[in-house]
DNA sequence: TAGTAGTATTATGTATAACATAATGCTAAC
DNA sequence: GTTAGCATTATGTTATACATAATACTACTA
């Protein structure tokens, strides 16, 4: 607590016209005042209506573009959609622009994610599912020496496994950090393989799948992702 | 693959002006031509460079800040800034403007994060991580019979937690994700508790921490998350 | 009458100029 | 040496005009 005195203040409002005009808008949108599928005022309307010039309702407008608010076409004016979170992000993540150790706990995260995940995958896999993730295995070769993985290879086969959990948004933010594993294994931030004592591939996986528990699927993915972590650093 | 003669049409660059600039300054970030901490020309002094007008720089500019690549101060011009995913993403998520399926998604996402950190957990608790946890669940009733679910006392607890993992990322995550959790609590999403015959409770998965091993872990936060998750849909 | 070329209309995209405002630095008075 | 007050500067905001692309409309031709 600061000292009494100090608290009759009244924070100031220190937001801009854009700021305003932005949260005007949004708050329509929440209150269902507008609907997805609807289409709003042309720029000039709306400036007239809120008592601020086309460039402040333009700027608002971009911000709501870019978060996926609203999709402008020239002529037609905006109209609302409904934001994917996820693909927005997409757009403006460069994996670039992140320092050593946010990819490094991106990766992490990833981890985390993909050994959560068993109680999810077990609780839906099906005999189908079991015979594309098949599929997809086949061609691997058995045995973890001088195995390299191949990036498209290994999209697919993890992609897969996200996709069975049957959960969308899981899906979405999956695709979302791809662009972060791609930039990874191409910038030469992976060194020499590591070698683990007993590495589990793929198929093994899928065997486990298959025919064991959620207890033996976390162990196992754990022991095979701990061999592309124990990659990135030294 | 298309007809040959189809492809021998040239893609038309249909990009804005804007999107242009924006991509400019981005590959410059990207570039290294400019580091965090630089400050960029002011908007006059780009527009001549760029050789387009003020607005275009503006809203080129704009799009920059709302990505949290750089901070805009009067007078001083802009920053260049590490941008953090996470706080960008919170800002535009807001959950009113989810539907309810997402909503429920992201719920099971938070199960999966919450059982797949168990490893992160063990490997990174101390003594004195236990004492704060103890210190947490002190007032807390030790059995779950009407138990109510106070939200901030959930949000200190789980918040500890991550922050146990020692990855800011997955904790920043967290704190991104708050906000759907308040929401859910708060907009009679929740049912009536559902009744699970051996409740584990905070005071539960302490104990686990101190004196159990990952898989105990794993199995009793996946029924305490269970009772949360239960409630949210028949 | 149907179909199309051409024109009009309209709302966003871009440019320019001017003033408002807030943060910073400078100067002079005390 | 401190501070009030002014000057400076770069962003914030307004206003206006024109460019451009998408749509709607019109009239002409087969």
């Amino acid at each position: 607590m600061e000292s009494t005195t100090v608290n009759t203040f009244i924070q100031m409002d220190t937001s801009s016209l854009v700021d305003k005009v932005e949260a005007n808008l949004v708050q329509l949108l929440v209150d269902r005042k507008l609907k997805i599928g609807d289409v709003i005022p042309t720029e000039i309307d709306l400036s007239k209506n809120l008592g601020v010039s086309r460039t402040v309702t333009r700027e608002a407008l971009l911000r709501l573009r870019m978060r996926g608010l609203i999709e402008t076409k020239k002529k037609k004016g905006s109209v609302i959609t409904s934001p994917d979170i996820f693909s927005i992000i997409g757009k403006s993540l460069d994996p670039h622009l992140l320092d050593q150790e946010t990819l490094k706990e991106i990766f992490e995260m990833r981890l985390v994610l993909e050994i959560g995940m068993a109680d999810f995958l077990f609780q839906n896999i099906t005999a189908e599912h079991i015979k594309e993730l098949k599929e997809i295995v086949k061609n691997e070769p058995d045995t973890s020496e001088d195995y390299v993985f191949h990036i498209d290879h290994e999209i697919t086969f993890h992609g897969k496994l996200y996709e069975i959990t049957g959960n969308q948004t899981l899906k979405k933010f999956q695709k979302l950090l791809l662009p972060v594993f791609d930039y990874v294994h191409n910038s030469g931030l992976l060194k020499k393989p590591a070698t683990i004592k007993k590495f589990v591939s793929h198929k093994g996986l899928v065997d486990i799948l298959e025919n064991g528990s959620p207890e033996l699927f976390r162990n196992a993915m754990r022991n095979h992702l701990e061999n592309h972590f124990l990659r990135i650093f030294s």
